[in-house]
DNA sequence: TAATATATTATCAATAATGACAATATACTT
DNA sequence: AAGTATATTGTCATTATTGATAATATATTA
């Protein structure tokens, strides 16, 4: 009864202009007109379908969360069965697989944002100790006889070369910047095998 | 004759207080009256002593450039004869030279501005490349016998895992992250001697 | 077709941000 | 003390942002 809702659609349509808007702007520069404009809706629309500035934050956050999270266990459920690791590598290096990827410049966005938002701090150190996991686990599976704080410090060293390949994205014109990234996590990872 | 100016201490102390707002807040969100309100000033002075928004912002940024290659200069006049790549690695990881660095912050927050000021994309990839220059051309003197691209991986490894360390600052807990990168980045140097 | 639930648009008030300029205060020189 | 260059403060108009609510349009069901 009544005409069908699309809050749905609707509140997904929003999130998405949101997030490329923090991820272009920041947290605070993401306002709710520009916001609106990405998104081709009208201003009162976010509010109808999300809420105020401070629910639409939090939806942002809480979906980015979940996301991430549903990103690495499909991740780690596509591994084949032998050379896991190196597998594991090659995806986070891939091209195909960053090209429109704007996580990290949302993370960069809300850990600045974090500053002034303790509430973020958090949550934000467990998003990033999901990585640590994923990664970590699959490095002691693959060299079991490695100790624990060199399977640390490659996990340390894999993440930081992965995040930074990303958060250099926007500027596009660092030469070879992806291709190098992944060679050099390759050679952190050989280190675990010696 | 007439009142002593002090436009240059002020411009220095409004510039500070710009950046310390970039950093937490991104460009878009670093408006006049926080920065004024961070340097403790009326905000009419940002505009006497330095300018508008606009030239506020060329300011920072040639500041930024200016400062980072000083930086980077003095780092490098600054190396021991011998081992000069490992102490230049131990400074980049020293606790002490990065506490209070919020350049890797103001970084970020240029590279996402210059998603929608384009004029930004070719300096802050000529910062990139003044520190891929510096390190790896003390790496090409530390292992002369090693191919150029295997340089090229360890420089962008070790920028990686640096500027990764940095962006991680305000989150402040993620244990033995500093730690953990300086070890990775010295990994990666020994494979230059292999 | 009437009822109804929801989408969409329109509009208003309150606040914040910016640019600009006038007025005043201050510290130096002659 | 008078003149002067600069710092500092005060104020105003314009525009942007936000929160909120009312009014209208639309698509479904009974």
């Amino acid at each position: 009864m009544g005409r069908p809702s699309v809050k749905e659609e609707r509140a997904e349509l929003i999130l998405n202009a949101f997030e490329a808007c923090v991820a272009k702007f920041g947290v605070e520069g993401a306002t709710l007109q520009k916001t609106a404009d990405e998104a081709g809706l009208a201003r009162a629309l976010l509010r109808h379908h999300v809420g105020n500035r401070e629910v639409l934050l939090n939806a942002l956050v809480d979906r980015f969360m979940e996301r991430s999270r549903a990103n690495l266990v499909s991740l780690a459920g596509g591994l084949p069965s032998d050379d896991r690791l190196r597998a594991l590598i090659d995806i986070l290096f891939d091209p195909q697989f960053a090209a429109s990827n704007t996580d990290v410049l949302v993370a960069e966005a809300l850990i600045a944002a974090s500053q002034t938002r303790v509430d973020l701090k958090d949550r934000l150190t467990q998003w990033y100790q999901g990585f640590e996991d994923l990664i970590s686990s699959e490095a002691k599976r693959a060299a079991p006889n490695a100790h624990e704080e060199q399977i640390n410090i490659f996990t340390t060293g894999v993440i930081g070369i992965y995040f930074n390949a990303d958060s250099f994205g926007p500027l596009g014109a660092i030469p070879k910047l992806r291709e190098r990234s992944h060679l050099a996590a390759t050679a952190l990872m050989d280190l675990l095998f010696k």
